[in-house]
DNA sequence: CTTGAACCTCTAGCGACTAGAGCTTTTAGA
DNA sequence: TCTAAAAGCTCTAGTCGCTAGAGGTTCAAG
């Protein structure tokens, strides 16, 4: 049995991560020593590397919750799976779009830079003419 | 003079959003109405055009707040302007490569995918193998 | 037996909004 | 002129996935 700061190295999530896995639900409420100290398993440290892995490639918690409830219906196919992923995929490919888009138009600008003054920056003016730009939704980056 | 909902139409943004970027300084407080109600000149629809391109653009509220700021001073280089411009495109540009390095293996376990079931899914079994794939951290698509 | 590391819970903060409750003001039509 | 609806107001809380800190308890090593 491990304790909590243990199976955060060995998972390489953070304690605090963790914890707030077992909040919302990702993971199962521990099993607690005497002193109310949380006690895990080796089969936890597989799950939280699974939801790490799923993690980076940028599944959402409740998209994780779904992948793990399916991997405990082993008879079922795993088209759900398939779906899900390519559902992933799909929004991974379009959110490059959208940067690429934006690596664009910030390139076509800096390239109009004649590193003059501020009253001629091309820059501060190409930001001033929203009509001509594409019209992308606010994005964080 | 235009009242929050006519400029909101007139900027494209929502009428909270601008009540929220007063909030924030990210523009002046309105001048008011005897009843209390925001009162807005045309020249704030071109700021809060500019505030909306350059957040389409990735742009954080913050680095929008430098812009504006050196927008004022007319007579100095537009070098920090451009450096702004420069370190934002290589922001975009870093989330692009993690984003495809992401696809490509996401990609990779969809195409392994023998659609069979549960038990022999090999995009669950790639999630679980955290250790053969590039470390990529936990990421927001 | 002491000390300090690791654990506990609970709360608040990040960024950039968005939504809603509960109120007041304005505007348009009868 | 009256009334009803639309639009405005403030304030609070929620989103997502953590992260950090306060203030307390438990555990392990020396």
């Amino acid at each position: 049995m491990l304790t909590i700061g243990k199976i955060a190295k060995a998972s390489g999530c953070k304690v605090q991560t963790i914890r707030y896995y077992e909040q919302i639900g990702l993971i199962a409420a521990a099993s607690r020593t005497e002193g109310n100290q949380r006690l895990y398993r080796q089969a936890d440290v597989d799950r939280l590397q699974f939801i790490r892995h799923a993690r980076s490639l940028g599944f959402s918690t409740d998209t994780i919750k779904d992948l793990l409830t399916l991997e405990n219906h082993s008879e079922m196919s795993c088209a759900a799976v398939d779906n899900i992923a390519r559902e992933q995929l799909a929004l991974v490919q379009g959110r490059i779009k959208q940067l690429q888009s934006l690596a664009k138009e910030l390139e076509s600008m800096i390239s109009q830079c004649a590193h003059e003054d501020i009253a001629h920056c091309k820059i501060l003016q190409a930001l001033h003419e929203h009509d001509h730009c594409d019209d992308h939704k606010p994005l964080d980056v």
